[in-house]
DNA sequence: CTGTTAGCGCGTTCAG
DNA sequence: CTGAACGCGCTAACAG
């Protein structure tokens, strides 16, 4: 089997020093040590393969240089991992940078069910030394835990109600406001808005910039039709459908669609079609995210972006400063949103222009 | 600041026990210990809540109960993270889903740069169990330090030559053979080869593949002619380009190309149309992996697919059973890769086959 | 069935 | 500058 690891009093013992003075020079302080010793006690640690132990270094200084990386679940259980979305390469690609830069590692905490209080427990077990929590909700009791524990954690792309949070997203009101304002330029005048619901930060924010654009217009609120997902618990390709269902029968049917999710965007981009509602002609249709995702689909969904990797990277940054003490508890950082104009949308056509101002009088 | 966390002989105090029966029934042991006052203690630990030192835990038991990760190097340093490739997003999802069932964390090694020896002590360090190191290269030095370091290790999609390695990976040779069969029975008889270069073993071994069919056809192995990108250290664009322009330029122009690399195909399907070589009919592309990207270029690319998901989550199953002393190194695993046919292939145009089977005589 | 004791490997203080 | 000694929080022998 395998021999035991050589220890740093193995390393002390064949250089013929303390146990002291070895992890003085192998600690790398800056401490008085005569160079002859110093260069003795390395030369003899690399010939005898010495590799100082993580967790025993841990228990005493208490810091990891680990940092918690905690995904959502996808909303439908059929597959495992959230990282398989676009979304969450682009956050984690670029929390991997910010981790880089800053020297830490990451834990991905594996889950595949709800079970948020064994998460809890695991995120608490001292394995790392601050949590990174991904597109979760507003109403996440696991984020609440956390934060009240005391724990040093960041919330990306979303944030609970309560003053030690601290978050990273981007400005989405802004962004829910300029896709609004697109679309109203273009002449739609019926829009409908698909968005998780109101637990969702995001979603509410995305909502009340909509409804920002709307006002500035001096457009009734009723110009917007909301359908939420939040309580939907069929598989994704019903909620969709169902939607597609309702539209085609409104009598006063929307000429442009905002969905809050990329993927569902670019599902109505390409399947309206299939249902007899020509994208952009008959419907406009206004995404999220503007990933590669939204660039591929036929015809090119226009979306309104944020910088994925920026917003990853920041929420490391936030969360090292955390641990360094630099940073009071309750930051708040956020990133413009920039809308991409492609192919999907356009202006309403003639028909349902006349048809929708006949029914506005 | 943070009070003191709450340790188990607090809890024990607290229950009016010794450490010894804490430790005991908050490890879930089956030893005999009273039913009263294993819930006494349980509750007691829940009163005052008490979360277990995972560091302190793992320096005696010696198990930590995670899995390292590594992920190559994007070959073109632009993009700091190889988990914008869709590849690595699927094989993660897999080793995440294997790692869950397990019982394992995953502990994913941030590197931004070559810099293997500083990354192997880091997986030395005791960190984790044991690790997973995804795509890298028949030749890489840290794999082949760690193999010898003896430290549980499994190479997913790769292998090095020593006898202690354990690889899960695809049936390369298979995926290339299959490939060239379905090329050569559209009647092509002049094919270029993209890959890496023989230091990837999967480049390797689908070489290998293709040129078993070719031998099978009775045909010359110079009907195949082989582009690597090995060597080839420009910006990413540079490389298709070129070959780009040596197929335009080739007087006898290869009919259809193979390529080893998913993104790389996928550039040449929406490419080449541009520099007046039309998909499929002036020459037919065919990659692998076959995830959403083949899918969704235009035309369709035609692909060699294999199971990622289903590889990484092998990997986690092997690497479980090494630490489990179940399983004696230098295991293999491999799974069947499978042709999708779409529309980026088709029989050589009777132009092109004219000029080819006169050029063969 | 419970308490006592000895480490796990390392960082750090405090006399020599 | 060095060695002895203590402690990080917990597990697991070994006695009582």
């Amino acid at each position: 089997m395998d021999k035991k690891r050589v220890r740093m009093s193995d390393v002390a013992k064949a250089a013929g020093v303390s146990r002291t003075t070895a992890s003085f020079v192998l600690s790398g302080k800056d401490c008085a040590i005569p160079e002859v010793t110093r260069l003795k006690v390395r030369k003899i640690a690399e010939q005898m393969q010495y590799r100082p132990n993580a967790t025993a270094r841990s228990l005493v200084t208490g810091k990891t240089y680990r940092l918690s990386v905690v995904l959502n679940l996808p909303e439908n259980f059929h597959n495992s991992f959230s990282m398989m979305d676009r979304y969450f390469t682009e956050v984690i690609s670029g929390v991997q940078t910010g981790a880089w830069k800053k020297g830490y590692n990451l834990l991905l905490h594996t889950i595949e069910h709800p079970d948020w209080q064994h998460l809890r427990d695991d995120i608490l077990s001292g394995a790392s030394d601050g949590c990174i929590l991904i597109a979760r909700f507003a109403d996440d009791p696991l984020t609440t835990s956390l934060v009240e524990a005391n724990f040093p954690t960041v919330c990306v792309s979303y944030r609970i109600d309560h003053p030690g949070c601290c978050f990273v997203d981007a400005e989405n009101r802004q962004g829910g406001d300029r896709a609004m304002e697109y679309l109203l330029s273009l002449g739609h005048r019926r829009i409908a808005f698909l968005y998780p619901g109101d637990h969702s930060s995001w979603g509410w924010e995305r909502k009340e910039g909509v409804l920002d654009a709307l006002r500035r217009a001096s457009l009734p609120e009723s110009a917007l039709v909301s359908y939420s997902w939040q309580e939907n618990r069929n598989p994704e390709s019903c909620w969709l459908m169902e939607v597609r269902e309702k539209l085609l029968k409104d009598p006063n049917r929307p000429t442009a669609i905002i969905c809050c999710d990329e993927s569902r965007a670019c599902w109505f981009t390409e399947h309206l079609p299939e249902a007899g509602l020509r994208v952009p002609e008959d419907i406009s249709v206004l995404g999220f995210n503007s990933t590669i995702i939204s660039q591929r689909t036929t015809p090119p969904t226009t979306s309104v972006a944020q910088s994925l990797t920026e917003i990853g990277n920041a929420a490391v940054h936030v969360l090292d400063e955390i641990l360094e003490g630099k940073l009071s508890a309750g930051m708040e950082h956020r990133f413009p949103m920039q809308l991409h104009i492609r192919q999907s949308t356009a202006p309403p056509s003639a028909e349902y222009e006349k048809k929708g101002s006949m029914e506005r009088v």
